[in-house]
RNA sequence: GGGCCCGUAGCAUAGCCAGGUGGUGCGCCCGGCUGAUAACCGGGAGGUCGUGAGUCCGAAUCUCACCGGGCCCA
């Protein structure tokens, strides 16, 4: 053990403890030593690499390594293999962006090839970025072996499941309606639309019906570009539809429109009046047909037979009839399926029209807009802006279309049903997060398109024949080998693709050129993490997950990715306990974001504050589940209570040394049952402590089994501040500077080292860095290096005293009461006081007080600590008269009654008119009821008080000469340790002392009986009490004058060597 | 528009599932302590428990509606 100089400093213990470690190869060490523990299967849900932390992710991170960690302390082999996602569009935006480029045709001219070893090299550097940053949190994942999406190995195990998926039968080519990116030129899955209001045309149309002069069906839309591919007009089969006949401009029209919304579409279109001339309900309309109002400009749609079709997503808004394009809307599509309507679709992967959209063609539908817009003319009825919420890429952040296009799907719709039973079997914290959200988000699934039109990712293993259009799905890289006969030298494109497989109608097979949506890749990192396929036996023995925790995104993203797969993979969920955790967002409950400017990095609180006070204070501040409101104040106490824990943690160690004290062993180490022996030897305050420690380690382990990281912490924190700092440091200080050897010393010693250790290992999981700085300087040479190579202790129940627990309260509560009594007396707490007397009527409370008698007669510095009942026999009940009751029942006699009244003595009136209800007083014998008397309570002269829980407090705040020699003696025994702490001084430094007084009564009153005393307690081997004329002239290290209750005191100190 | 979660003093939170005087921390004001000291302790003020209705003898807690925030979806 040494002494700890310095105050708490963050960065000087962690950057000690991180080179500790590194140097010592403390977290390999720790693997070693619970290698053969029952294992605890652990999968790192992977960050993307952007190559920055945010305080998300930081939490994200922090959890898990506090959770991972308690495990190894149980013993566990934790696989604990961090993880990153590699692929995928944001890379491929970021490097676009680097060169310079727009479209994929600039990269198709730059070369593929170069274009992805940018790719890889952006996310190869932004992985070793992040994992600098991620052990900078403390956190202890395999970093130094992370799983990599973009890996061979990994992209294996994507293959493999592809296979297992056609051999399921769930892997399915098909020509569908999908979420399409026009700057990505890509699909997308629904999982990656992000909605936010947008600003669109909002037009009401009228297309003519065949056969009929100036009738028309009114339709409305968002999307004008979508009418070229207009096919048919969708009514609800029970709606009530009319056709009106309404004037505009002096000619007459027939209009189709829903009965209830007839009225505000003719005021939208400016008619100015009509009449109902037909009534049909929608049913009755199907089949009714029409013509396209651009036929002219889109020669197409001259050969479409359009019609109305009945369906049930119709509602009554706008006008009850809803324009459908089959190749761009997915509701749209499936209906087109159901009524044999054709799938047109003239726009092509850049979001520009293709010739079959005649005049449009080469116009990206944005800018085909106005021009639809003019080209309607006379049938545009009415033209408007919306704000509505519309999706948009979440990669690139522009407006997504619908397209029809063929894609590669996975038909989990198929097995929703499994899905929903696999949810019910997993673990969820909080338990809705399963039952109630995730549920209900997988209760909605649709297929899964799992292919990309892009580049950077995973290539998808089809190889598939021009000629024949047969398929097949390679499931590994030697399938691949042995079919096509080359090596394959990189399972990316452009690699990939230039393998060629002979079919065997003759042709050579090609690979699709789709890649994966990177939500497969992480969707198989429970089984790529353990190199499944290529390596089987980790696979056996670990799968599936014990534990993964994520944030509330990844219900659609990750918990539903990796569910889909893997229970087309392998019938079952891939995980058995998962904890969703919320969002991190600002003080004012906003989400963090780049564009609001109020990002808080996790190193800028790191560098003012260090890596265990952000952790304890992302862990305590919330539970898991909810968002965390960031709160810089939160971060400065949590901050506060850390520091005091470093106090608590230095405050002994000169005693300790000086006095050579050695805890409790067996065979070199720290024996946690040390104290058994002499348990019941030791103080009240000893056996608290102790029975405290072990309820928060008790408090502790049930939350965390639970999930309940901000109890667990709290339960810690609370102890640190609560019951270590502000009480049991405090009863035991005096014990701590008794000079000569003595029990109650040693087993304050044993006692506060005990405590100390075992909130170690409590506190280790949570605060790694400072616990493990303590451990170093407290543990004994035999014991392990690091902390970190420590068991988990488990409380020990029989120490648990819950009686002396509640004790305890009460005498804390005392104390609360009597310090709050002090200070309406005006007597300071280094004052003695002769009295405090406690009434109370609660025998919990009396018993807590004689009990612990001497605690109390400690803290109150008092003399005597008494128990009385309620009403304290010395409290002097003043009668008060009720005049309003007294005026009217004695008349003229009430002024005497009054007088009376005042001066009869309290305690027996009061006593006699509860008794009785009534009293006798004077001569006249007036009789008096409970009614018009009031009492008022009143204390002896010198006496304040102050409530607590069920008691009052009331303390003797007179003098005495006694006492006041003893005040006197306390101020200056203060203000020489003041003057020793100005020195320098170490503890055991002995000084030479003279104090001056310039009151002579006070002089005579200290000389007699506590001059040794002082210099006793100061360490003065030579010390002397003068007046000032006597006082010696000599020169001194320190001089001070002070001003103690009117008294002026000249205090002089000198080193002794 | 739908699902889930959250809304308690200036700020952050406990209590809510199993209804019965609303706790705690920070900040603020006042005081104290000083052999942990660029620390620490005590006291005080401060609350329509988002709003409104309902159930009940009794609602922060249960129910419904609405408002605000978050995540997800359409």
């Amino acid at each position: 053990m040494e002494k700890v100089e310095s105050s708490y400093n963050a960065n000087e213990v962690e950057e000690s403890v991180q080179e500790f470690w590194k140097r010592e190869d403390i977290y390999a060490r720790v693997r070693s030593l619970r290698r053969n523990g029952p294992p605890f299967f652990f999968v790192d849900g992977p960050p993307y690499t952007t190559g920055y932390i945010h305080l998300g992710t930081a939490w994200n991170k922090i959890l898990k390594d506090t959770i991972l960690r308690f495990h190894r302390m149980q013993g566990r082999h934790v696989l604990d293999r961090a993880g990153y996602d590699m692929h995928g569009l944001p890379i491929e935006v970021k490097v676009e962006h680097a060169l310079g480029f727009t479209t994929k045709k600039d990269i198709e001219a730059y070369g593929i090839g170069p274009f992805i070893e940018q790719c890889r090299e952006f996310a190869l550097r932004n992985k070793d970025i992040m994992s600098g940053q991620f052990r900078r949190l403390g956190v202890w994942l395999d970093f130094d072996n992370p799983y990599q999406t973009l890996s061979r190995e990994y992209i294996a195990a994507a293959w493999w499941t592809l296979k297992r998926a056609e051999e399921e039968q769930k892997l399915e080519k098909g020509y569908r309606v999908v979420n399409w990116c026009p700057r990505c030129e890509t699909a997308i899955a629904d999982a990656e639309v992000e909605y936010w209001e947008a600003t669109d045309p909002s037009i009401f149309v009228k297309f003519p019906v065949e056969g009929k002069k100036n009738e028309y069906l009114i339709i409305w839309t968002t999307t004008p570009w979508t009418l070229p591919a207009n096919i048919a007009v969708a009514v609800h089969p029970s709606f009530l539809y009319v056709r009106v006949s309404a004037k505009k401009d002096g000619r007459e029209e027939f209009l189709w429109v829903a009965d209830d919304l007839a009225e505000s579409v003719l005021r939208k279109g400016r008619y100015q009046n009509y009449e109902i001339t037909e009534r049909k309900v929608g049913s009755d309309l199907v089949g009714l047909e029409y013509r396209s109002p651009l036929e002219q400009f889109v020669p197409i749609q001259k050969n479409i037979i359009h019609r109305v079709v009945p369906a049930d997503f119709v509602t009554l808004e706008n006008t009850g009839m809803v324009h459908i394009a089959p190749g761009h809307g997915w509701d749209d599509y499936l209906l087109g399926l159901r009524e044999h309507l054709e799938i047109f679709c003239p726009v092509d992967g850049s979001g520009h029209f293709t010739r079959e959209g005649g005049k449009y063609a080469g116009l990206s539908v944005k800018d085909a807009n106005p021009v639809i817009l003019d080209d309607l003319g006379a049938s545009l009825i009415s033209r408007g802006e919306v704000v509505h919420r519309y999706g948009h890429c979440w990669r690139c952040k522009k407006p997504i279309i619908f397209r029809a296009t063929e894609q590669w799907f996975l038909t989990v719709s198929d097995i929703r049903e499994q899905m929903l039973a696999q949810i019910a079997e997993v673990k969820w914290f909080p338990e809705w997060a399963g039952s109630a959200r995730f549920h209900d988000w997988v209760k909605e699934v649709r297929d899964w398109c799992i292919s990309r039109q892009r580049f950077w990712g995973i290539p998808i293993p089809i190889w598939q024949c021009p000629e024949c259009h047969s398929y097949r799905v390679m499931g590994s890289f030697e399938e691949l080998e042995a079919l096509s006969g080359a090596p394959l030298l990189d399972p990316h494109r452009p690699y990939v693709d230039m393998v060629t497989i002979p079919c065997p109608c003759g042709g050579s097979m090609r690979r699709v050129e789709d890649i994966f949506d990177v939500w497969f890749d992480s969707a198989v990192a429970s089984w790529a993490t353990l190199k499944f396929p290529g390596v089987r036996e980790e696979f056996d023995q670990y799968w599936p997950a014990d534990f993964i925790t994520e944030g509330q995104d990844q219900t659609r993203g990750w918990f539903y990715s990796q569910l889909g797969a893997s229970t087309i993979a392998f019938g079952r969920a891939p995980y058995r306990r998962v904890l969703m955790h919320g969002f991190a967002l600002d003080a004012e409950g906003r989400k963090m974001s780049k564009s609001l400017g109020n990002m808080v990095s996790p190193e800028e609180i790191i560098a003012q504050f260090g890596a265990d006070v952000l952790r304890l204070y992302v862990l305590s501040a919330s539970a898991p589940w909810d968002d965390l409101k960031f709160n810089q104040e939160g971060v400065k106490t949590v901050n506060r209570t850390v520091n005091i824990l470093w106090n608590v943690y230095r405050f002994p160690l000169p005693y300790m040394i000086l006095d050579r004290f050695t805890p409790v062993s067996q065979e070199g180490l720290w024996d946690p049952e040390g104290l058994s022996a002499i348990h019941s030897r030791l103080s009240d305050e000893d056996r608290w402590i102790l029975s405290r420690i072990n309820s928060v380690a008790q408090e502790v382990e049930v939350s965390l089994q639970d999930c309940q990281l901000h109890h667990a912490s709290r339960a810690i924190l609370s102890f640190i501040l609560d019951d270590l700092s502000r009480w049991y440091i405090q009863l035991i200080r005096p014990r701590m500077w008794l000079e000569e050897a003595a029990a109650e010393k040693e087993q304050a010693y044993q006692c506060l080292y005990h405590v100390l250790r075992r909130l170690l290992v409590l506190l280790a999981p949570f605060a790694p860095h400072i616990t493990e700085k303590m451990y170093g300087n407290l543990r004994l040479p035999a014991e392990p290096e690091s902390l970190h190579l420590q068991d988990w202790i488990h409380p020990n129940e029989r120490i648990i005293d819950q009686e002396l627990e509640g004790m305890m309260r009460t005498v804390m509560a005392f104390d609360d009461a009597v310090a709050a009594a002090r200070q309406v007396g005006r007597r300071k707490l280094r004052w003695p006081v002769a009295e405090c007397v406690v009434a109370t009527e609660n025998p919990e409370v009396r018993k807590a007080l004689m009990h612990l008698h001497r605690l109390c007669r400690l803290r109150a510095n008092s003399r005597k600590v008494n128990v009385s009942s309620v009403p304290w026999d010395r409290i002097i009940w003043k009668p008060v008269p009720v005049m309003k009751e007294i005026g009217p029942v004695f008349g003229k006699d009430a002024p005497r009654v009054k007088i009376l009244v005042e001066q009869a003595e309290g305690a027996w009136l009061k006593k006699t008119l509860e008794a009785e209800g009534h009293a006798i007083l004077g001569e006249q014998r007036y009789e008096i009821t409970s009614s018009q008397v009031t009492f008022q309570e009143t204390m002896p002269d010198n006496f304040f008080a102050a409530p607590m829980k069920d008691a009052t407090v009331y303390v003797d705040c007179r003098l005495t000469p006694e006492l006041e020699t003893e005040g006197y003696a306390r101020e200056i025994i203060r203000r020489l340790q003041e003057m020793r702490r100005q020195l320098d001084l170490r503890v055991e430094d002995f000084i030479t002392a003279e104090v001056t007084l310039s009151d002579a009564r006070v002089y005579a009153l200290l000389k007699e009986e506590w001059a040794d005393l002082i210099g006793r307690e100061v360490r003065a081997s030579i010390f002397h009490l003068s007046l000032p004329p006597n006082a010696r002239e000599r020169s001194w290290n320190l001089q001070n004058e002070w001003d103690i209750e009117e008294i002026t005191v000249r205090t002089s100190v000198s080193r002794l060597d």
